[in-house]
DNA sequence: CTATCTATTGAAATCGGTTGCATAAATCTT
DNA sequence: AAGATTTATGCAACCGATTTCAATAGATAG
C-alpha cells in the first residue's frame, strides 16, 4: 500500500539526518536557508505529510481547543462558536465542540472526552442543571486552562467572560418604568445559573431605586423555549392588576409571548410592553420589532478564544491565573414594543 | 512535576508485562478477568490517563471526524451540526469543527487543516464559490471518506445527503398556482449551488406542468441574507404586471421580504403570497406565518454522521463506495403567508 | 598561526501505547 | 498419560517527530 513518507525518507532523500529534515520543516532558525529549501522541496515533491500523532506525543500539546457548550442550534451559542472558530482557526489550532444539550451527566462525560483528548485549553458555557465544577478537576490539577464564559460558575478561582448581566436588567427595567410601565414581570430560565439570577437582582434593583415594590409573583421562571409563550401568557393573565411590563430573557420567548399575547387581543406595547433579550435576528422580524438587550455574542467567542490562546503562548501560562472576569459591554435597544 | 502515569508504570506495579496492561485497558479478550480488575484498579488509583497521541500514532486512527460548513450561525446549519454532534459522541468521535465563511480559499485552508489533523473522516457543506473540489483530493488519495451534505458537488463520484430539492419547490409552486397565483417570482442564491439550481428546476416544471409561462425576469439571484427584504421587494415591484406570489430559499430572508413588503401596503397572502424554505422558528414567529418547506436539519446531520461512521466501523470501508446519494424526506407546510 | 566563537549538523534517547510472534501454563482429547 | 488445544502473558519492534548533547567545520580575533 502507500506507505506514508516520513523524515527519514526526506532524510536518506537529501543525505542528512532526520534530525536537520525535522528542524527544516519546523523553520528552526539553526539550518542553513539552502539545506532548509532542499529539504522543503524534497518534502514537497515526496507528498510528505507531518505526523500529528508523533509531533503532538512527543511535544505534549495537541494544538487543539475544547468547546463545551449547552445547545449547538441556539443563534446565540452558535454565534459564539462562529466568533471563536474564527480566532482559533486564524492561531492554528483546532475546535473540538460538544454541546452538554443541558443536562450535567452529558457535559461530565463532555468534560472527560475532552480531557482525554488532551485539548490545550477549554471553554466552558455551562449546563443548566451544573452547580458544581467538579468535573472540571481533572483540567485544574494538570494545569489545563478553563475558560468560562457566559453561564460561568460561582467559583472565585475560575475566569469567566461575561456580560454584565445585573445591568442589563437593571437598564431595561429602568427603561420599562420610565415608560411608564408599573407592574413589570420578569421571565427568566433557572435561577441556579449566573445569568439569570444576576438578571434578577438587576431586576430588584431598579424597582428599588425607582420606589417600585418587589413582587415574588411577577417573577416566572420557566423554560425559554419558542414554545413556551402560551403558557407564559396564561400565567401572567392570571395576575391582578394586568401587568403592564414585560422582560423576557431571551429573544425567542420573548417573541413567543409576543404573539400569545396578541392572540389574547393585549396590544403591544400599549397594554404590555416588552424588552427581550439577545438581540436576535428575530427580534427585528416580529410586529412591533422587539426591544432588547444586545449581546455581544460574536465578539464574546472572539474574546474568550484570543485570551485562553493567548494564555497558551505566554511563555509562563499566568495570564489567566491574573485575570477574574472579562466583562463585554452590552446595549439596550429600544424598539417599537416597549417605546409608548 | 507531576510525572505522567503510563501503562508502564501499572505494570510495574501489578507485576505484569505494559502488553498485558495494554490489553486489560481496551478490554482485550485474552485478559483473565481476575487481571483485568486488577489492572483497571490499579489504573484508577495511580490516575492514569490513557496517552490519545501514543495510540494514535500507533493505531494510525484519530477517532475524529472533520466538520466544514459555510456558516456556524446559521438556524439550519447549526442544527446539523446538533446532529451530527449527537451522534459522533455517542460513538466515540470527537468532533472538530470549521467554517468556510463561505469562502473557496478559506474551504481550501479548512480542508487541508483537517487532513493534517489526520481526521478519520470528513463532513462537507461547500461554500458558495466553491465549484471544483480538487482540495478534498488529498483525501480521495489516501482513502479517507468525505460526505457531502445539502451543498453537494456535481461531481458523482461524491456521495451526499440531500433533500429533493427539485421537487420542493415543485410542490411549492404548484400549491402557489393551486391558490391563484400566475406570476410567481422565484428569489435564490448562486445557481452554482447544486442546492438553488435544483429548485430553479423544480419551479421551470411546475410552471410548465401548469401551463404557466417561464420569464426570466421571475427569477431574482440575490444575497439570501436577513437585510435582503428591502432590495429584493424593490426589484420585485418594479415588475409588471406585479406578482402575486413570492418563493423564497430561505425563511430569514423571507420574512425580510414579507416586512418589506408590508412596510410597502401590500397584503400578504392577499396580494402576494409568500413560501419560504427551511422552516426556521422565524417563519412561525411573523405575521402570517410563513409557509415554507420543512428541512430535516437535525436529522441531516444524524444521518450523515451515522453513515460516515457505520463506513469506518465497516470491516471493509466499503459502505460509501456503494453509496451514491441518500436523500430525505422534506415537506410543504402551508401556513397564513400562503393560504387564500 | 593558534585560540575562541559560531553556524550547521547528527546520534541517540524519548514520548507512550499497540501488536505480531513466541512462550508458558492450563485444559481437553482419546 | 502423551499429545493437541486453548488460554494467558511477555518480548521487542514499531508508530514518527522532537530534542538534548555533542561534534565538526568554518569564521573571527588576537
Amino acid at each position: 500500500m502507500n506507505k506514508e513518507i516520513t523524515i527519514y525518507d526526506i532524510a536518506k532523500v537529501v543525505g542528512l539526518s532526520p534530525t536537520t529534515v525535522s528542524r527544516a520543516l519546523s523553520n528552526h532558525p539553526r539550518v542553513k536557508e539552502n539545506t532548509r529549501e532542499k529539504i522543503l522541496n524534497t518534502a514537497k515533491s515526496l507528498g510528505y505529510q507531518s505526523n500529528i500523532f508523533a509531533s503532538s506525543l512527543r511535544k505534549k500539546r495537541s494544538k487543539s481547543i475544547g468547546v463545551i457548550i449547552p445547545k449547538l442550534n441556539s443563534p446565540f451559542q452558535s454565534s459564539v462558536l462562529a466568533g471563536m472558530e474564527e480566532i482559533a482557526t486564524q492561531e492554528g489550532y483546532n475546535l473540538i465542540i460538544s454541546q452538554s444539550t443541558e443536562s450535567l451527566e452529558k457535559e461530565v462525560s463532555n468534560a472527560n472526552i475532552m480531557f482525554n483528548s488532551r485539548v490545550d485549553g477549554l471553554l466552558v458555557s455551562k449546563a443548566g442543571t451544573t452547580d458544581n465544577i467538579e468535573h472540571f478537576a481533572p483540567f485544574f490539577k494538570k494545569q489545563i486552562p478553563v475558560l468560562f464564559f457566559d453561564r460561568v460558575p460561582e467559583d472565585n478561582n475560575c475566569t469567566g467572560v461575561v456580560i454584565n448581566n445585573t445591568q442589563a436588567i437593571y437598564d431595561a427595567t429602568s427603561h420599562l418604568i420610565k415608560e411608564g410601565c408599573k407592574r413589570i414581570v420578569h421571565v427568566l430560565g433557572n435561577l441556579k445559573i449566573n445569568v439569570y439570577s444576576d438578571r434578577m437582582k438587576g431586576y430588584k434593583y431598579a424597582l428599588l431605586d425607582h420606589g417600585l415594590v418587589f413582587k415574588e409573583e411577577n417573577i416566572i421562571t420557566n423554560d425559554l423555549g419558542e414554545e413556551s409563550g402560551d403558557r407564559i401568557v396564561e400565567k401572567i393573565l392570571k395576575l391582578k392588576p394586568r401587568p403592564d411590563g414585560l422582560l423576557v430573557s431571551n429573544d425567542a420567548c420573548a417573541a413567543s409571548c409576543l404573539m400569545a399575547l396578541k392572540k389574547n387581543k393585549l396590544r403591544v406595547p400599549e397594554d404590555i410592553a416588552i424588552v427581550g433579550f439577545n438581540n436576535d435576528l428575530i427580534s427585528r422580524m416580529v410586529e412591533p420589532n422587539l426591544s432588547t438587550i444586545n449581546y455581544p455574542s460574536y465578539h464574546m467567542g472572539e474574546v474568550a478564544m484570543k485570551n485562553l490562546i493567548n494564555h497558551l503562548d505566554d511563555e509562563h501560562h499566568e495570564i489567566l491565573q491574573k485575570t477574574n472576569t472579562i466583562t463585554l459591554r452590552h446595549e439596550l435597544i429600544i424598539r417599537g414594543s416597549s417605546k409608548r
